[in-house]
DNA sequence: GGAAACTGTTTACTAGATTAACGATATGGG
DNA sequence: CCCATATCGTTAATCTAGTAAACAGTTTCC
């Protein structure tokens, strides 16, 4: 048999094989594509930088200060159970603070801190340099039309 | 989302920070993308239907008949330690067959069986009605587009 | 002949996320 | 006012998807 090293060879005794279906479907091809994205952003933020997930947080905090934990919960579409951590490892790490609401006892507006609006400018700007390194075969008019087409999908959120 | 208001903008936030904004990353919007199509693939394909990566094998298995597990996890991009659960759950539905392949007793050729082509036939045809109705606002221009632009991003794979 | 590589598998671990429950608090109706 | 109901942040248990490392058996290559 024939060197099998990096591409795996399919058998010859079987009819010509067309395209794979699975290449036509959208949410394969999504899925495919973010796990890439996903990756490279780890990879650029390297091992003590943010996940995605507490860069997403992070940002809305900084966009909407005294945001309530449920309130960004909804925004980012988890359960509030789930932000629990999140914003654990950004207060441990000293970007944003839990504050106290004067009138609802129940609620902890969260606060970035100085530090936290620095280092989320910075990992922007890290996030920013990933997307256009790795999307840099997709010119501006590419990124603006898969933006729009992405926000259609989008609009089936709540 | 847009029913959030910002708060106490502060006038260092100006200086530090332009438009913090997480609509505008690529892969921002890819995850929140992803999230909708897959959950709609779940609930299309019933509580005791194929999962996402399932599907996805047997697609592949009933296209390339004969493949090997390790073949089949570099299709999907997936380690093949983590390919044993799928091939287990889609051999213990009996919808493929690990077969003993001549000459190389390391690997087991994966086999659809009659059982698993119809099933298969059945799954596709409901994740197209799914993808048809979930992506009814885009015109198959768009559509087609979209492909070609997550083409284009994954083309950074391997 | 022997080292290196490959196959399928098990085991252990991680990340992300969900559900259900909880105590504390707030709100609105009667 | 009281009480039912809802909300907030949190914990705990559980689930899924996926990785990494090790393994025995097998094959390839020099």
């Amino acid at each position: 048999m024939a060197s099998l090293r990096k591409t795996d060879r399919q058998p010859e005794d079987e009819a010509l094989v067309e395209t794979p279906d699975l290449e036509e479907f959208i949410g394969y091809n999504l899925k495919r594509a973010y796990v890439i994205v996903q990756a490279d952003f780890r990879r650029a933020l390297g091992e003590d930088g943010f996940a995605p997930r507490v860069f997403s947080a992070l940002s809305l905090v900084v966009q909407y200060p005294n945001v309530t934990q449920s309130g960004l919960a909804r925004m980012l579409g988890i359960e509030r159970s789930g932000l629990v951590a999140i914003v654990d490892e950004l207060e441990g790490r000293g970007l944003l603070k839990r504050t106290v609401v004067p009138g609802d006892r129940r609620v902890q507006a969260l606060v970035p801190t100085s530090k936290g609006k620095t280092a989320y400018a910075e990992a922007r700007a890290a996030v920013r340099a990933h997307e256009d390194r790795l999307l840099s075969n997709l010119s501006d008019e590419e990124k603006a039309t898969l933006m729009a087409l992405l926000g259609k999908i989008r609009s089936h959120e709540e």
